[in-house]
DNA sequence: ATTGAAAAATAGCCTTGGCTATACTATCTC
DNA sequence: GAGATAGTATAGCCAAGGCTATTTTTCAAT
């Protein structure tokens, strides 16, 4: 700590370890700076299915914000290999965008359904998803598909047990 | 939508109502504005309270950011009104401070103790609900609270069946 | 073929939240 | 009380992600 050193058994109070606390806000940070591009190629691949194409103003209206700034946005995508485009043409999603897109969705929806199922209304679970879907590890992520597994028996088809 | 205007029935495969996704959106882009404050205030009372004081030099190393940058940081908590400071002595948390202190803790004790509850790893719990607090509204932590007191019975009192 | 509207590109600005480097106080120690 | 040192303040930089205003291009319709 600062001058006065307190190497002591520390209270414990709220203060965890101070190494793991850093990852964690580390984490959070790097998440935050891949959240907006899950959610543009997850939008992507959604308006592509749904009409067969993605425009920058469709993007735009969907997200909320300016075309202009969809425009410098998908020039990064661009960069990190998600998408093509062809000048004043439609987007594409590469291979590695079309698997992204894949992930998110699924982990999307399960954060969805999860939420639901513990009696989240559907709407605030959809506004929740959007925020927390970026922030469940893989193993929060099991654990949410354990649960529905557990707590949603289909009819009893996929017998366990 | 676009020129083609497409005003039909909508296949509505992956694609909810516009409106509606915009607003997830937006809150989202909040969200993402008042969380940095949060993590702030509550590390502030984490440090006051554990130690008596919070220095700069201590959360910069807690969130693994500059000096610099908690200072610039500070600058505007104090412009919110969360804390005061007297040059080149001790940062206070103002009434209003503490009160938000008080909230994302127990926001963050939920979300990190429900995590644990389905079965998450404590670690992964943790860096998990560091990023998720921040997007759990009011009516998901009653539920993940209402999951926990279920699933909790402190002995069998609670009894489902 | 022209033209006019819609979409995309571009220019240029702002704010936030990072950083380094450096100057300034306080405080502890001698 | 004079220095050294630790902590804070400040200056100035950068990148990201917003915006508005404007230009360029495409496309559809005449």
């Amino acid at each position: 700590m600062s001058k006065h050193e307190k190497i002591g058994p520390e209270v414990e109070s709220s203060l965890i370890n101070a190494d793991a606390q850093v990852e964690s806000f580390r984490q959070t940070r790097n998440n935050r700076r891949t959240e907006l591009v899950e959610d543009y190629v997850e939008l992507i691949a959604d308006l592509i299915e749904d009409g067969g194409e993605a425009r920058q103003v469709d993007i735009a209206q969907r997200l909320g914000v300016a075309q202009p700034t969809v425009a410098k946005m998908l020039k990064r995508l661009i960069s990190e290999g998600y998408i093509q485009q062809r000048r004043y043409r439609g987007i594409f999603l590469t291979e590695a965008g079309q698997k992204l897109a894949e992930l998110c969705r699924e982990r999307h929806h399960i954060v969805e359904s999860f939420l639901c199922s513990i009696g989240v209304s559907p709407e605030t679970a959809r506004i929740d998803a959007e925020g927390m879907e970026h922030h469940a590890s893989a193993e929060t992520l099991e654990a949410f598909k354990a649960f529905l597994a557990r707590a949603t028996p289909p009819r009893r088809v996929a017998g366990q047990a």
